[in-house]
RNA sequence: GGCCCCAUCGUCUAACGGUCAGGACACCACUCUUUCAAGGUGGUAAUACGGGUUCGAUUCCCGUUGGGGUCACCA
């Protein structure tokens, strides 16, 4: 019996939680969960200088937000530099790493030397060859110096769990700092050390922490530990084929919620880029994701993230969800527009209506806005070539439609009664029912798309009714 | 530039030597609603290229091209 895996997502608080470190951290937790495993949240924040505590709560919130519970911590590296400055020096004690008296300045014109041939930068080793009284001697001198590990000059290779067999050699990798002259770690040796002292069996991240791998490799067999499984997962790329970062828009995690998207929906979302289950799935609850996923199914190449499919996906989930789980978050959102409603058990028919059509939260707060409030109205791009297109025609179904609309009185209003009445204009002028609805569906609503018209005009009340379409013939003619 | 990874419709993907190369988003058409959407039905659209191996390659091997990642006393 082995024991249950251990995972971990370890993010760096030096900026807000993007959608690919939200994407590696659902693949850690649905392993974990998958396996029975363990998922571990670890914060490393040995940067003192980018790291804040407020990226590391936007952090937790996003996760949280996502409904990925960790199992333990969160731990923050920086609590254990006393074990990675430990680890260092046994390596250092043990003659597998060596002191470097080279300043940054030197190293910098040594790298600029070299740039210009043909290969990558490497170290060459001068602080490695000299004698030991000469250390000695510096070392009483006080000279500044950092630890370096002497890397082994052979091939490296390990398993990888998307990507099969990866292989580096010795020759082409530096031999890397491991403690900085202050003695504080360097990355890749507090990974390995918090990773080995926290008994993670499964490391799942990034592609691009492959060309970390190998030189983590080397220091696990240094300091005698058991490897663990690597999975390298594939970077998400945005609409132009490029890394992610900013200028695509929106990244972080945050964005998305503020934008109306629902954790389920973003989760499955994410789940499906650069995994599958292998069937013709798309839409899956927690359980069925957690049920179906497997290391196997995760693909080897990049993924472009498509924020129209995620909207698409999104709507499917908004549709699904009962009226009262969208009350508070359409509730917070109208007191942000500053809008007035009462008590939100006012929303119910108004989320009713507009559910169905909706893509993000924020669309169905604005569009129960607009059915609450005309000052929210707004004409929109297929309204405004709508009222060009019919030309006059609009001015006079707007009256057409006010003369049959206030012969109704605010008892009778009522959508089937709306309809009737309606039809019955529209059969005398011998027009087409879309001619009279759609200009009223623009009138009311500044959109082509809403609820049937009848239904529309009920929600919105009688009086405000006419009000909107007195107001949409008087801005029309104002504009001619 | 060195090293590493990768390559199926525009996008996300299925296929683990034999399929008319399937599904989803997007797009288009039709349909339903005496209305716009949604829904339903259908359609356009892909194995980057060149060599092998094989009776047979999307699938295995090599090369080319293209893309991505990475080369700090950052993480």
């Amino acid at each position: 019996m082995s024991t249950p895996p251990r995972v971990r997502f370890a993010p760096s608080p030096t900026g807000y939680l993007h959608v690919g470190g939200a994407r590696t951290a659902l693949f850690n937790w649905l392993y974990a969960r998958k396996t029975g495993g363990v998922f571990v949240l670890r914060i490393e924040d040995t940067d003192q200088q980018r790291s804040t505590e407020e990226n590391t709560q936007v952090i937790l919130d996003g996760l949280r937000w996502l409904g990925l519970q960790w199992d333990e911590g969160p731990v923050f590296q920086g609590e254990a530099v006393a074990r990675h400055r430990a680890d260092a020096e046994r390596l250092l004690a043990e003659g597998k790493a060596y002191r470097c008296f080279c300043t940054k300045e030197e190293l910098e014109a040594q790298r600029k030397a070299t740039l210009k041939g043909a290969e990558a930068f490497k170290y060459d080793r001068r602080c490695d060859r000299l004698p030991a009284a000469e250390v000695a001697a510096r070392m009483t001198q006080g000279m500044p110096f950092v630890i370096r590990f002497r890397m082994p000059q052979e091939d490296i290779a390990w398993n990888d769990a998307v990507h099969g067999t990866i292989t580096f050699h010795g020759r082409d990798l530096d031999d890397l700092i491991i403690l900085r002259a202050d003695g504080t770690p360097i990355y890749n040796m507090a990974v390995v050390s918090d990773d080995i002292a926290m008994r993670i069996t499964h490391v799942i991240r990034g592609d691009d922490h492959i060309s970390n791998t190998p030189k983590q490799l080397a220091l696990y067999r240094a300091l005698g530990a058991a490897i663990p499984t690597f999975a390298h997962v594939p970077m998400i790329l945005g609409a132009d084929g490029k890394k992610l970062s900013k200028r695509h828009g929106a990244t972080a995690v945050g964005d998305y919620q503020n934008l109306g998207i629902l954790p389920a929906a973003m989760r499955n979302f994410l789940a499906l880029l650069g995994w599958s289950p292998g069937e013709d799935r798309e839409i899956m609850a927690e359980a069925e994701l957690i049920a179906l996923f497997s290391l196997e199914g995760i693909q080897k190449k990049p993924a472009v993230f498509d924020t129209t499919k995620l909207e698409w996906m999104n709507g499917q989930y908004l549709s699904l969800l009962p009226t009262e789980e969208l009350l508070e978050p359409v509730a917070r959102e109208l007191d942000r527009l500053n809008l007035n409603y009462g008590s939100r058990e006012v929303l119910v028919p108004y989320i009713n209506a507009v559910k169905a059509r909706s893509r993000t939260l924020l669309d169905v707060a604005r569009q129960v806005a607009v059915r609450l409030d005309s000052h929210q109205l707004e004409l929109d791009e297929k309204g405004r070539s709508l009222i060009k297109q019919m030309g006059d025609g609009y001015f006079r179904s707007l009256a057409l439609a006010h003369e049959t609309l206030s012969a109704i009185s605010e008892g009778e209003w009522r959508h089937e009664r709306i309809l009737a009445a309606l039809k019955d204009t529209v059969e005398k002028e011998g027009l087409k029912l879309g001619d009279l609805l759609q200009p009223i569906r623009v009138a009311l609503t500044g959109s082509t798309v809403s609820e049937p018209v009848n239904e529309l005009l009920e929600v919105v009340g009688r009086s405000s009714a006419l009000a909107r379409l007195t107001a949409a013939a008087r801005s029309l003619a104002n504009s001619q």
